[in-house]
DNA sequence: TTGCAACTATACAGACCGGTATGTATTATT
DNA sequence: AATAATACATACCGGTCTGTATAGTTGCAA
């Protein structure tokens, strides 16, 4: 499982923020459920401002390497990448554990500007778009910065609207306007 | 500005809950805000909770009614209609106000799938959704409920990226996404 | 065996929150 | 003038939150 004590911790507390959300979470919470204590906790993240970002920061890690995983298993050019893409997020919405995603989430709970939380949430926002517009470009889209923008905003709609109503196919149906997007602007490209 | 104190209060409270967070704002806050005291607040609404419920059926009519307002003012017909959707949350995500999709933001916040203000969210998301379904429909779209759902997730999407950066055009490229897919569904459809 | 570091156990400080109790001032109606 | 409704002022309660202080326990290594 864990290694030590620390990740134990920071897994403890990052499943329980995504699950039942950041501010509803307290630490003793997190404590009792990780079978440790304050101390302990306090020991390795100095506050709970830093266990918060040490979870955004790990889920930041976990969500891409899931993604370029997932893209280069399921697809060699940049085209069918795009829609690997789709699929690693429509496999991801269909567990049992979804709940919208995180960075969503914890922006909305922190919802002051200056907050660190909005900036990590941009973070992962910007690093995941500019993953897709290298892909737009590489597969030769006419405007690869608005193709990705658009595919980008299908996914976020798509889990808020999943995690609104669960099993309703929203990545599905997402995947499919995707493909209509890429067609399109791809067809006017060549 | 308010006709009475209920009206007053809830509007005050409306507003702080938008721009700060629902869980951010203190019943302190609000009191001190809206220049009147804990006792009347708590007349008018019998608890923080209710008060929140009040906010977002008070967000709901007004983000109804100004989406129906502006689908009559600048279209007749309903394809125009449904683009006519995307000008409305233009005008609505390029307002300095804006911080996002209340429903989305609220429901992010309390996490718990049973809590009053996710019914609240799906309830508005269900409202929408179908006025863009009768508009799909009424246009010869065809598959209304997946185009209608496409356009649902562009928008939600694009006030999402909004919130997360502000000026990046994002609903004006949800518009452009939206045309092709509102064609691409008519020509297959004559 | 001794010593040290990691961890546990528990209690508590201080702040903040939602909500209540008690009493007063103002205004309108009759 | 008496009454009732509305709103204000202020103090308080119980609970929860983050974070800390203090003391005890375990395990391992020299």
């Amino acid at each position: 499982m864990a290694r030590n004590l620390q990740d134990h911790i920071l897994q403890t507390a990052s499943a329980l923020f995504y699950s039942q959300g950041i501010k509803a979470t307290g630490v003793d919470t997190i404590v009792k459920a990780a079978g440790t204590t304050k101390m302990s906790l306090y020991k390795y993240f100095p506050s709970k401002d830093d266990l918060v970002l040490a979870h955004l920061s790990k889920s930041r890690e976990a969500m891409l390497n899931r993604i370029l995983a997932g893209m280069e298993q399921h697809a060699s050019e940049p085209k069918q990448k795009l829609l690997a893409v789709f699929a690693v997020f429509d496999e991801l919405s269909s567990s049992p554990e979804f709940r919208g995603c995180p960075f969503i989430n914890a922006a909305a709970e922190f919802a002051e500007a200056s907050n660190p939380v909005q900036l990590a949430a941009a973070e992962f926002s910007d690093t995941f778009q500019q993953i897709l517009t290298d892909l737009a470009r590489q597969a030769g889209a006419r405007n690869p910065e608005a193709l990705s923008q658009q595919l980008a905003m299908l996914i976020s709609g798509a889990m808020v609207s999943e995690q609104r109503r669960r099993e309703s196919g929203a990545m599905r149906t997402a995947a499919a306007a995707a493909k209509v997007l890429i067609e399109q602007s791809l067809a006017c490209a060549e």
